[in-house]
DNA sequence: TGTTAAAACTGATAAAAGTCATTTACAAAG
DNA sequence: CTTTGTAAATGACTTTTATCAGTTTTAACA
């Protein structure tokens, strides 16, 4: 089920919107369309970009690591997203791993090809500027939220963040599978002290949980404990 | 001493120095230069940006205030970089403040110029992604030294940010003065804490202080106690 | 369906950092 | 040169979060 560049479902939303049907073609000509395992690494920190990710499908979780072993998320990434641009922009090596956290399917485009379009493609290249920017918003948010908020108000943040990130049906009651481990390094916290707050959460009716299964059945709620608006 | 853009001491080592003569002769009939005092706002969070900032002289720090009257800082701008792009760029309002921690000179560009910059020349536009590319990864850093270090060890890193940031005349000991209140917000921690470990590097002959002035004695113990390289 | 490994959960305790109160040092102004 | 206000420094105490050790639940598999 290798999707075409041109019939994509994401033709009109990637970063790839601007581009015109003979670059959309080149580019699926050009592409590798890739499968990733839950779990599986997609780029490693360290190692030397050969090109960018477009995410098709499923869930990824760029993130670094400690030298004490532990992880810290910096950003989530689903369906539509483009993933390792920012070695790619800068010519360096990967300051980060990227890792599915669900079954994956993406398209790997290399390097040349990705700067040869934005050298000719004077709106793609301003869409990336964009996109860029925009990136630095949200690092820059994190950032400040992890140096002002306790841990409380970050994982209620967290919950949101999945939720809008990953809820695409809408439905009433937003669910997702997640180890206390990945959502820990998501909010920048112990293992357990993610559990205590959640336990906390589930009293208060706000989740519930089963097994790794998070449901948010409050989101209200979680908005106000996360003071994201004051 | 209103500098020229075509005799600047950063015309070949800023985001212009891919401009034409003719390019930076426009800049320069445009620009309007401006003199903060050391503690003087050069733009507001939630305000609209109308241009762009090139320090010419003077220390800034950009920050954001939480709620609860707690800053904190997300960048420190030198002389020669530029300030104000990304909500430029991204075409929203400042998501941060920009304070003068010393007399600070800087031009003022305005959005209209700036814009029509990056539209007309390729080179200056591919620069400035390089440098949301950059920035966007030392702004990673941060989050992750933030969510991983301990606050010694984050105060170490700071030091060492401020003496690679602003030392320029490369004496033998890099001195700063900075109050505890700007030194905690940029460690991302409490004043007092900031103090204490303080005294612990003047007893260890790490630093010492008179006043508000810091001065670093042994920038490798710094780097040793910042574990910067593990 | 029992077995087992992994992950979720809970409790006790320790460590780190924050807060509040107070003292000391500094620098500007009279 | 003294006064005075501000910022640095220190101490006592509290709160938050991490760590460690253990129990229970879950889910995969024989």
């Amino acid at each position: 089920m290798n999707p075409s560049c041109n019939t994509c479902e994401f033709k009109n939303s990637s970063l790839f919107k601007n581009c015109s049907s003979d670059e959309l073609n080149h580019l699926n000509d050009n592409k590798c369309f890739n499968v990733y395992k839950k779990g599986q690494v997609i780029f490693h920190e360290g190692n030397r970009p050969l090109g960018l990710f477009c995410v098709f499908n499923g869930k990824v979780k760029v993130s670094r690591l400690g030298s004490d072993g532990k992880e810290q998320v910096i950003r989530l990434v689903k369906k539509g997203d483009t993933l390792g641009y920012r070695s790619l922009i800068e010519n360096s090596k990967y300051s980060a791993s990227a890792i599915a956290l669900d079954d994956t399917e993406a398209c790997f485009i290399s390097a040349s090809e990705f700067n040869h379009l934005i050298d000719s493609n004077v709106k793609v290249a301003s869409d990336l500027m964009r996109m860029l920017a925009k990136v630095l918003g949200d690092t820059q948010d994190k950032l400040v939220h992890l140096a002002m908020k306790p841990v409380r108000e970050r994982l209620a943040e967290a919950l949101l963040l999945l939720k809008s990130t990953y809820d695409d049906k809408k439905s009433e009651h937003f669910s997702i599978s997640i180890s206390r481990e990945d959502l820990s390094s998501i909010v920048g916290t112990a293992k357990e002290t993610v559990i205590r707050f959640l336990s906390e959460f589930k009293e208060e009716g706000i989740v519930s949980t089963r097994g790794s299964e998070i449901t948010i059945l409050r989101a209200d709620k979680l908005l106000q404990i996360s003071s994201l608006y004051d």
